[in-house]
RNA sequence: GCCGGUGUGGCGGAACUGGUAGACGCGCCGGACUCAAAAUCCGGUUCUGGCAACAGAGUGUGGGUUCGAUUCCCUCCACCGGCACCA
C-alpha cells in the first residue's frame, strides 16, 4: 500500500482490475432478483457536463449499492444520438453529422470510464445506427396498420430564404435564425402518433405511479389536461347556408350571460370576414406573427375586433356579435369561446375595453348587483345560483349545466364533452439527421408503407447538410426508387423522425440490444420495467409522457408485459455555479470563469468581495445559475478528474445536497472531499502500518471484553451502517450519508487505543468505512479492501455488511430535561428505566430544580428515550 | 397570469413520525509543526450579554393548534422552476 493516496494510480489500476474481470457485464438469471437502474441517456454533444456527472454518480451509487443487496443489477448506457446539434456541426466545419457524432460518442465514453461508473458497455446502443432505428420503422409500420399513426396537415415554421423549415428554438423574434428572414407559417403533410387515444388511460395511471414524485405527476395530469363540460352551438347563415359556431365551455351554466363569441385569428370564420374587411385581416396577420402561446404572454394585453358576423343564442336567440380575439387558440378546444364578461375575468376587461355589454347571471353569494361594476372581483368566477336566466333561475351550477346540457342536445345545438389539452404527436421532422419514416410516395398508389422485407430503410452517412433544406430530397439515391405495390418509379419520403420517438423505448431495447431479428425478446420481460430512473426534471413531461404512451402501443401488440415503463422516478436537480463579470468601458459586460475569481472574506469568513486573479481589480457576483457558455460559469468534468480523481469528484457531487435539490458547485467543496480521501486514506494506511510493524494477524473481537470506550466505538461503528443502508436504501440521499461516515472516520482517528481489542475495533470499523462509502468513491475502496486484507477480492460481489445488534445496545442513555418547554438539563438513565424512574431523575436534577422550585408542577410529560418536558 | 417548489449560522446543508435547532462539510479565527510557506494536525465558530457558570433571542412575515412547532393549519412576502391566455 502506499503511502500517499495518488488517484491516477489508484485508478487505473482498480478500472483495469475492473475490465480484467468483467466486473458490471450481467446476464440474465431467474434465480436472483433484478435491479434495472437506468440514468437517462446523454446526447452526444461532445463532452460530458456537470449535469451529466451528477446524474449518472446518482444512478451508480444505486446500482453499486443494489449489487451489494444481492439485486442481479443492471445499469446500461447508450446515446440519443440524433438530432440538430450534428447538423448545426456538420454547417460549421463541413464534417458529416454522422462522422461528428460518432466521433463525440468515443470521447464521451471514455469520460464516463475514467469516471468509474458500472456499466455493461456490452448493451451500448446509439440511436443513429441502423440495428436500433430500424425498429422504429418496424414499430411505426405497426402503428400506421392498427390506425394509431395518420398523416393530416401541420403548421410549421418556414423560413423563405433558406427554403427550410425551422424548429422553435431556431426562430429568434420571429424571425430565421442564420437568414434574419422573417418567418412565415405553413402548413404541410405530417404524420401523427394518436397518442390522444391513451389521454383517459395515461391519466389514470398516474394513481400508481407512487414512486414518481408528486410534482411530475402534476404536471403530466396538467399536461394531459381533461376538462369537462358543454359544446355549444351557435347557428347563423352565411351565403344562405345554415351553420353552426361550435364554442366549449365549462361553464355552460352562464349561458344566459354570452354578450359575444370570440374566436382565434386562425379560425374560418376570421378568414371568411377577413376578406372583405382589410382592417380585420391586417389585425389577423398582427396576430399570427406575435409569438403567441408563450407564458410572458399572459401578461399581453387582450386586443380583438368585430368580424361584423353575428350569431345567434341558441336558447334566447339573441343576436351575438363575433369578435375575433388575440388570447382565444385555435389549437384548443374548437379555436372559439363564448363571452361572458360578468363571470370571466378575460371576458370581463375584453368587454370593458370594446364596451360590449356585462350581463350577470349568477349570484355568488355576494347577491345582485344594482350597477355594473368598474373593476374585476375574483369572486364574480365562483359557482353560485343562476338568476337573470329565465326557466334556469335558482338552479345552482351542476344542475344548471346538466339541464342547460339537455336543453341544447334536445335541439341539437351541443352537448357534455370531454375535452383534452394534449394533442396527437406529430413525428415529421423535414430534417436530414434523424431516422427515415419508411413510406414511398408513388404517382398512382398514393403512399405506400416500405414492406418489412426492405427494413431498415437506410440514411446515407455521408451527406453534408448546408442549411438550406433537407439533403435527403436532393440526393437521388436516397430519393428515387420503385413503388412496392405496382413497381413504378416512385419517391421516397423524405421527413425523418421526431428525436423523441428513439427515446421512448431505448430502455426496452438495452435488454436485447443484440437481436437482429426482432425489436424485443423474452429478456426484455426479465428485466421490465425500470425499478429504478433518473434524470433531469426537464424530461418530466415530453419525454417520460411519450415513453409511458410508446410502451402502452408495445403493449397492446403483446410485444411487451409492462404498461408503465418506469416504476421509480428520480429527477435530480440542475447544477449551478458562480456568475462573475465586469461592465467593460464600452459598456459591454464581461463574464469571468469562477476558476479564475478569488471571493473576499471578511475575519468572521463573511463574504465581501471578488477579485479575478489575474488583475486583482474587483468583479461583480451575480448570484448562481445553471453552467453555461454565454456566463463563462462552465466546470470541465475531465480537469476535475485529472486534478483531483474520480472518486473525489463523485464524493463531492453526493455530499454537496440531496440529489433532487440544485447543487451549488464550489471549488473549496470538491478540495474539502479530496481532503476526505487523503485523511481516509492516511488513516487506513497508518492502521495497515501498525499490523505491518506487529507482524501478526488481527486480533479477534472479543465482544464481552471490551471496556465501556470500546464499546461506544463498535456502537458508533455499526450504529453509523444502520444509518447509511437506510439513507442509501431507503431514503436516497446521499449527503446524509457520507456525513454520519465522516463522523465515524472522526470518531476513530480520535481512538488511539492500541490494545489488541482496540486494534480488532479499528479494524472492524474501517472495513465498515470502506464497505459503507463503496458505492460512491469506488476505486480507492476497491484499492483500501484489498489494503486491509482482502487481495484480489472484488468488494463490488462482497454483500452490504449487517450490524451487530449486541453492538447497537446501549446500556445508558442520555435524556433531555425541558421545564415549560425550555431546555434546562440533562440526566442519564439506565436505558430500560421504567417512566416514573426517568421522571423522578428528571424532577432531581440540579438545574432543573433551580427552576421548578417553590412552584407547583401541573404536568409532566416522559416521551420514552427522548425528553421529560416539566409544565409548572 | 396559472401550476409546482423552496425560504434554517458568513455559505452548502442536517434535524426521517410534532420532542436537544444548526449534524457533516466549506469559509473564517486561534494554536502546533516549519527558517518560512504549502500540506497536515489540534481547538474554536448562530446572535446578544457575561471571565465563566449561565441567561435571553433565534428556522422569510404575522397569527393559530399543542405541554412542546423548522416540522401541522391560515395570512402575507421573497426567490427559483415549469407552462398552457385552456374557455
Amino acid at each position: 500500500m502506499q503511502e500517499r493516496y495518488d488517484p491516477a494510480i489508484v485508478e487505473a489500476q482498480v478500472q483495469a482490475f475492473w475490465a480484467e474481470r468483467k466486473a458490471f457485464s450481467v446476464k440474465e438469471d431467474p434465480s436472483k432478483p433484478k435491479y434495472y437502474c437506468l440514468s437517462m441517456f446523454p446526447y452526444p454533444s461532445g463532452r460530458l457536463h456537470m449535469g451529466h456527472v451528477r446524474n449518472y454518480t446518482i444512478g451508480d451509487v444505486i446500482s453499486r449499492f443494489m449489487r451489494m443487496q444481492g439485486y442481479n443489477v443492471l445499469q446500461p448506457m447508450g446515446w440519443d444520438a440524433f438530432g440538430l446539434p450534428a447538423e448545426n456541426a456538420a454547417m460549421q466545419n463541413g464534417v458529416p453529422p454522422a462522422q461528428w457524432t460518432r466521433q463525440n460518442i468515443a470521447y464521451m465514453k471514455r469520460q464516463l470510464q475514467s469516471l468509474g461508473f458500472a456499466f455493461d458497455w456490452e448493451r451500448e446502443l446509439a440511436t443513429c445506427d441502423a440495428s436500433y432505428y430500424r425498429w422504429n420503422q418496424w414499430l411505426f409500420l405497426r402503428m400506421l396498420e392498427k390506425g394509431i399513426a395518420y398523416k393530416k396537415t401541420g403548421i410549421v415554421n418556414w423560413d423563405p430564404v433558406d427554403r427550410t423549415v425551422l424548429a422553435n428554438e431556431q426562430v429568434i423574434d420571429g424571425k430565421g435564425w442564420r437568414t434574419g428572414a422573417p418567418v412565415e407559417k405553413r402548413e404541410i403533410p405530417m404524420y401523427y402518433l394518436r397518442i390522444t387515444k391513451y389521454a383517459q388511460d395515461l391519466l389514470d395511471a398516474l394513481d400508481s405511479l407512487q414512486g414518481w414524485p408528486e410534482r411530475v405527476r402534476a404536471m403530466q395530469a396538467n399536461w394531459i389536461g381533461r376538462s369537462e363540460g358543454v359544446r355549444v352551438s351557435f347557428p347563423y347563415e352565411l351565403d344562405g347556408e345554415r351553420r353552426v359556431l361550435n364554442v366549449f365551455t365549462t361553464r355552460a351554466d352562464t349561458l344566459m350571460g354570452v354578450t359575444f363569441c370570440a374566436v382565434a385569428p386562425e379560425h374560418p370564420l376570421a378568414t371568411y370576414a377577413a376578406r372583405s374587411n382589410p382592417a380585420l385581416a391586417q389585425f389577423i396577420e398582427e396576430c399570427k406573427r406575435g409569438t403567441a402561446m408563450e407564458a410572458e404572454l399572459a401578461l399581453m394585453e387582450k386586443k380583438g375586433m368585430p368580424t361584423g358576423l353575428f350569431v345567434t343564442h341558441p336558447i334566447t336567440g339573441a343576436e351575438i356579435p363575433v369578435w375575433v380575439g388575440n388570447y382565444v387558440l385555435m389549437t384548443y378546444g374548437e379555436g372559439a369561446v363564448m363571452g361572458v364578461p360578468a363571470h370571466d375575468e378575460r371576458d370581463f376587461h375584453f368587454a370593458k375595453k370594446y364596451g360590449l355589454p356585462i350581463r350577470q347571471v349568477i349570484d355568488t353569494g355576494a347577491g345582485r348587483w344594482s350597477a355594473e361594476p368598474a373593476q374585476w372581483d375574483p369572486a364574480f368566477e365562483s359557482h353560485g345560483t343562476c338568476i337573470n336566466s329565465g326557466k334556469y333561475d335558482g338552479l345552482d351550477h351542476e344542475q344548471a349545466v346538466d339541464a342547460i346540457a339537455a336543453d341544447l342536445q334536445a335541439q341539437g345545438l351541443g352537448e357534455k364533452q370531454v375535452q383534452w389539452r394534449l394533442h396527437d404527436w406529430a413525428i415529421s421532422r423535414q430534417r436530414y439527421w434523424g431516422c427515415p419514416i419508411p413510406l414511398i410516395h408513388c404517382a398512382r398508389c398514393g403512399d405506400v408503407p416500405v414492406p418489412d422485407k426492405d427494413l431498415p430503410v437506410l440514411l446515407p452517412e455521408d451527406l453534408v447538410p448546408d442549411g438550406s433544406g433537407n439533403p435527403l430530397a436532393k440526393t437521388s439515391s436516397f430519393l428515387d426508387c420503385e413503388c412496392p405495390n405496382c413497381g413504378a418509379p416512385a419517391r421516397r419520403e423524405t421527413d425523418t423522425m421526431d428525436t423523441f420517438v428513439d427515446s421512448s423505448w431505448y430502455f426496452l431495447r438495452f435488454a436485447c440490444a443484440d437481436n437482429d431479428s426482432a425489436m424485443v425478446d423474452e429478456r426484455v420481460n426479465y428485466w421490465m420495467p425500470v425499478d429504478q430512473y433518473i434524470g433531469g426534471i426537464e424530461h418530466a413531461i415530453l419525454h417520460l409522457l411519450y415513453a409511458r404512451f410508446w410502451t402502452r402501443v408495445m403493449y397492446d401488440l403483446g410485444l411487451v408485459k409492462v404498461q408503465e415503463p418506469f416504476e421509480n422516478l428520480l429527477t435530480q436537480g440542475m447544477v449551478l455555479n458562480d456568475i462573475y463579470s465586469r461592465r467593460t468601458a464600452d459598456g459591454r459586460v464581461q463574464y469571468f470563469n469562477p476558476a479564475d475569481v478569488e471571493v473576499l472574506y471578511d475575519a468572521k469568513g463573511a463574504r465581501i468581495g471578488a477579485r479575478l486573479k489575474s488583475d486583482g481589480q474587483p468583479v461583480e457576483w451575480e448570484g448562481m445559475r445553471t453552467m453555461s457558455k454565454s456566463k463563462n460559469n462552465g466546470v470541465d468534468p475531465q480537469e476535475l478528474v485529472s486534478k483531483y480523481g474520480a472518486d473525489s469528484v463523485r464524493l463531492f457531487m453526493m455530499f454537496k445536497a440531496p440529489p433532487e435539490d440544485t447543487l451549488e458547485w464550489s471549488d473549496e467543496g470538491v478540495e474539502g472531499a479530496a481532503r476526505f480521501m487523503r485523511r481516509l486514506w492516511r488513516i487506513v494506511y497508518e492502521h495497515v502500518q501498525q499490523r505491518e510493524r506487529q507482524a501478526g494477524a488481527v486480533p479477534s473481537l472479543e465482544p464481552s471484553k471490551l471496556t465501556e470506550a470500546q464499546r461506544a466505538v463498535r456502537r458508533a461503528a455499526h450504529s453509523t451502517l444502520v444509518k447509511v443502508t437506510d439513507d442509501i436504501g431507503r431514503r436516497r440521499v446521499f449527503n446524509t450519508a457520507i456525513a454520519a461516515v465522516m463522523e465515524l472516520l472522526n470518531t476513530l482517528s480520535k481512538f488511539d487505543d492500541d490494545s489488541p481489542q482496540g486494534q480488532a475495533i479499528r479494524h472492524e470499523a474501517l472495513e465498515l468505512v470502506v464497505q459503507m462509502l463503496s458505492p460512491i468513491v469506488p476505486h480507492a475502496c476497491q484499492a483500501l479492501w484489498e489494503a486491509l486484507g482482502h487481495e484480489g477480492d472484488a468488494l463490488i460481489d462482497r454483500p452490504w455488511p449487517k450490524p451487530d445488534p449486541a453492538a447497537l445496545v446501549q446500556e445508558e442513555i442520555e435524556i433531555v430535561v425541558q421545564v415549560n418547554g425550555k431546555l434546562r438539563g440533562r440526566v442519564t438513565v439506565p436505558a430500560q428505566a421504567t417512566e416514573d424512574e426517568v421522571r423522578s431523575a428528571a424532577l432531581a436534577a440540579p438545574n432543573v430544580q433551580k427552576w421548578t422550585e417553590g412552584k407547583p408542577i401541573r404536568k409532566v410529560i416522559v416521551v420514552k428515550g427522548r425528553l421529560v418536558n416539566i409544565v409548572i
